[in-house]
DNA sequence: AACACGGGGTC
DNA sequence: GACCCAGTGTT
């Protein structure tokens, strides 16, 4: 398949930058003029974001820029209150990466370009391309999931890989509005050319999209293959009352920096696994174990943890759990002492 | 290039 | 249950 010819690339161009101003997403990121984004508000929103979808990055827009209004006030805060802001999120490194270079930019300034983007940590090729284009204009394309997924539909190419996205993302791009034209291509992949069920025929782009024209744009780009998930098991401790437990600090790459239930990990298939693991973990915390309260299972994109949840005497001393980041998995440990606390839905 | 990394929406 | 989401960092 040819590709546009510089006639109809100018009139891809403007058919999507005219839907654009007229159906373009009011989204509180977008705070000032078209090209020139504010900063802090444009790069929150693009971390927050990373595989979050808009309907949820929204509600944790607002309670992030209420916590922290400006660059200075995240960098001056302690890591515990940036990710208590982030709690719920997910993938805490986002938030603890953005503190960091919040920290640098309080110091230093924001980055000039793209190049200075980039080398902020958290920051990868999708948000400096966004952050230079939304901020301060610059002619990069972004590559998200919005993009991969309308260009291959427009070229009816099932398994696009990030370079052939880039290119033709590059290609495409508007070089007069490169900001407007980013921030429509990807308020187009999220509101018309949808995963499921797009709507072909409200689409600026459908005279241009080979999908559409084959009639099947929902087999553009096929699925990707997903690894399965891994069945984790861990028992843990509860020492003291709901609101005020013992709690530790997690290290390591899974849910690092957050705070829960001390916590060990053992092998099901091991008969005697379980048994040993609290008595272990019980012996490390120089703690008494108690009766069970439970278990609790909770599913992640690549993991299935099921907490097998003690009660326990002795130990490190309980701290106010309000107060604390803790993740989705130890609040539903600490809810199978209070089921009746828990709000109907 | 392949993994690891949360949590929730939607079909 | 499958698949996805304004991806990044590590191995």
């Amino acid at each position: 398949m040819p590709d546009f010819t510089p006639a109809e690339l100018t009139r891809v161009r403007s058919a999507l930058l005219g839907w654009f101003d007229r159906n373009g997403r009011d989204l509180p990121w977008r705070h000032g003029p078209e090209g020139r984004r504010d900063p802090y508000r444009a790069w929150v929103a693009e971390v927050l974001l990373q595989q979050t979808q808009v309907a949820r990055g929204l509600t944790y827009y607002q309670r992030f820029l209420d916590s922290f209004p400006t660059v200075h006030a995240l960098a001056a805060a302690p890591q515990e209150a940036v990710l208590k802001a982030w709690e719920g999120c997910g993938y805490y490194a986002r938030a603890r990466n953005l503190h960091r270079a919040a920290q640098h930019v309080a110091a230093h300034g924001y980055p000039h370009d793209h190049a200075g983007w980039l080398a902020l940590p958290g920051v990868g090729p999708y948000t400096a391309a966004a952050l230079s284009s939304l901020t301060q204009n610059a002619a990069h394309a972004v590559n998200d999931g919005n993009v991969r997924r309308v260009l291959a539909r427009l070229h009816a190419h099932p398994q696009p890989t990030p370079a052939w996205v880039q290119a033709h993302a590059d290609t495409l791009l508007d070089p007069d509005r490169p900001g407007a034209w980013n921030e429509a291509v990807m308020d187009l992949g999220a509101t018309i050319c949808t995963p499921k069920a797009p709507q072909c025929h409200r689409c600026p782009l459908s005279p241009w999209c080979q999908a559409a024209a084959l009639g099947t744009p929902t087999a553009y780009p096929a699925p990707k293959p997903r690894p399965a998930v891994q069945d984790l098991h861990a028992v843990a401790v509860l020492i003291g009352t709901p609101e005020h437990a013992a709690l530790e600090e997690r290290t390591g790459t899974l849910l690092g920096g957050l705070m829960g239930l001390p916590s060990q990990s053992f092998d099901p298939a091991q008969p005697a696994a379980q048994a040993q693991a609290i008595a272990a973990l019980c012996n490390r915390l120089h703690a008494t174990p108690g009766e069970t309260l439970g278990q609790v299972t909770h599913a992640m994109t690549h993991r299935r943890v099921t907490l097998h949840v003690y009660r326990a005497t002795g130990g490190p001393a309980p701290q106010d759990v309000s107060r604390a980041a803790l993740s989705r998995l130890d609040r539903k440990a600490l809810n199978l002492m209070t089921p009746l606390l828990t709000p109907p839905t």
